[in-house]
DNA sequence: GTAGGGTTAG
């Protein structure tokens, strides 16, 4: 008698199971949510774990958080349900928290457990870590799955690994799929080992649409522009990830005229554009500094309604400031709801190239308490700033804050602007000293900035030293002789400006006749 | 009821 009740409340919690899956699949979450509401007597573990895995996929971790927490009993599948979601919500501290719980309470890890937890602890930059879940799926047998195999070709990859243990980890997985073998092809290209991944390639024994985008965006990580552009052509079909991965490799390899020609292909083969292409293509607009075409893709963003997310805003702003519009790059940046970091590098370092050095210390100041962590880009503009402005004592606070208040170890462009700071502000023996404590060797940039203020200031001593550091680093520097000639201009001896001259002129065309041998 | 591969700033 107990066991036909206990029947029929299964198969009336399957048929509630399906239904939830039903609204959840075409995307009425909440609707789901009432129907989980309404029945409390129905539910089962499935139950649970369809609407937490509902609101992962809808991008709701909170309210899966909620509902895990309150859940009456647990199963493997929840635990692993809620990996996934934080792995995917980019949460990767809360998978391995989540992963450690799991333990302590006593489930062990099924296949799809080490696949988050692999995904992420090699996500975080903890790529020593892999090898020991490695060594945890080969005890529990789960070294032969695909979606750890899968996991663990990525993991192996961001550590840095060798070509022998990507193809170790791929013939260990029993039955290969077409995206273990995509998983491989991206790896080989990660690494470095193109013509490996070419040869794995063409041993496929079915390619799909993501296979030939692995190829092509491995070409491009490798900076094989034209074999990228060659197997783009070559695609049995295209979508929207691939038209992007091709248009962003140029955009990203300073090819700005071949990004905007590839969009208007893509226009034309009826695909339509997502927030990614058009971050790019409004990237490409400001390399090229094209306003005319930048500003088509904004009113076009504005009629289509392709979600305006944060990056392509930010996008946005920094294609009006650099096309030289400010004004219109303040207004964009303002209608930005939630600004992020690249949100405000963008306005910043806007004025910051417009040389309003006033507006971009306030800006930085506004980014600060709204509670957005600089990072070493901001500081590039903050520095650059202060120097074309002659903010000596605001400059150098600023550089000092990077380290003692942010944690940011100064780059070569920071002291380049700090050198900068001081030479313009005629103070070249504190660019000089500056230059002594770099922690590293400094570059031509460096020294260009320092010779720079020497010919503002007509000062040989320092720019004669400059320039002679620049000629180690790199012989015949056109900046360097001119720049010395027109100090020994302003000295009146002119005897050293011809001979100098002379230098240059022959310099000059061994760079020609070298540049000429190149194309 | 859980899943792995390809897309955005400077």
């Amino acid at each position: 008698m107990q066991l036909v009740q206990l029947r029929m409340i299964c198969s009336v919690s399957t048929s509630l199971n399906l239904s939830l899956n039903h609204h959840i699949r075409n995307g009425r979450i909440a609707d789901a949510r009432k129907l989980f509401d309404r029945s409390q007597e129905l539910r089962d573990v499935a139950t649970w774990n369809t609407m937490i895995s509902g609101y992962c996929k809808n991008r709701q971790i909170k309210n899966a958080q909620y509902l895990f927490d309150e859940m009456p009993q647990r199963d493997v599948v929840s635990w692993n349900i809620m990996l996934g979601g934080f792995y995917r919500s980019n949460d990767k501290e809360s998978v391995v928290g989540c992963f450690i719980e799991m333990g302590r309470t006593g489930f062990k890890p099924t296949e799809f457990t080490l696949a988050s937890v692999i995904s992420a602890v090699s996500d975080m930059g903890f790529g020593v870590l892999v090898p020991q879940l490695h060594g945890n799926a080969v005890c529990l047998g789960l070294n032969s799955s695909v979606f750890v195999g899968s996991a663990l070709i990525g993991g192996y990859t961001g550590m840095g690994c060798r070509r022998s243990d990507l193809r170790q980890v791929f013939d260990e997985i029993l039955s290969r799929d077409v995206t273990s073998w995509n998983s491989l092809i991206s790896g080989y290209m990660s690494i470095g080992v193109v013509e490996e991944a070419c040869r794995m390639f063409g041993r496929m024994p079915e390619r799909n649409v993501v296979s030939w985008t692995c190829l092509v965006r491995g070409y491009i990580q490798n900076k094989k522009m034209d074999d990228a552009r060659r197997s783009f052509d070559k695609m049995p079909e295209k979508n929207v990830v691939s038209w992007t991965v091709m248009i962003s490799g140029y955009e990203r390899n300073g090819r700005f005229e071949e990004a905007l020609e590839l969009f208007v292909l893509m226009l034309n083969s009826g695909v339509q554009p997502n927030e990614f292409t058009l971050s790019s293509v409004a990237s490409a607009c400001a390399g090229s500094s094209s306003l005319v075409f930048g500003k088509q893709i904004h009113s076009s963003i504005l009629k289509t309604g392709v979600p305006a997310d944060v990056l392509l805003l930010s996008s946005l702003v920094d294609m009006y400031a650099k096309c030289g519009d400010i004004t219109a790059a303040e207004s964009v940046f303002e209608t930005i709801p939630e600004k992020s970091l690249p949100s405000w590098n963008s306005i910043i370092g806007g004025y910051a190239k417009h040389g309003y050095g006033a507006k971009t210390l306030e800006q930085f100041e506004r980014m600060k308490r709204h509670g957005i962590k600089p990072d070493n880009i901001t500081f590039v503009h903050v520095l650059t700033a202060c120097a074309h402005g002659g903010l000596v004592e605001k400059g150098e606070a600023h550089f000092e804050s990077m380290v003692s208040k942010f944690g940011i170890q100064p780059e070569k462009e920071h002291f380049a602007c700090m050198v900068d700071l001081y030479g313009r502000a005629g103070e070249l023996e504190k660019a000089k000293n500056l230059i002594k404590r770099i922690p590293f060797e400094p570059d031509v940039v460096v020294w260009g900035a320092l010779l720079g203020a020497c010919g503002l200031h007509s000062n040989l001593e320092f720019g004669l030293f400059a320039a002679e550091e620049m000629y180690k680093l790199e012989q015949g520097h056109p900046a360097a002789y001119s720049l010395l000639s027109k100090i020994h201009g302003d000295k009146g001896e002119w005897a050293r400006v011809i001979e100098l001259r002379k230098i240059m002129e022959i310099e000059t065309k061994k760079q020609k006749a070298g540049s000429w041998i190149e194309a």
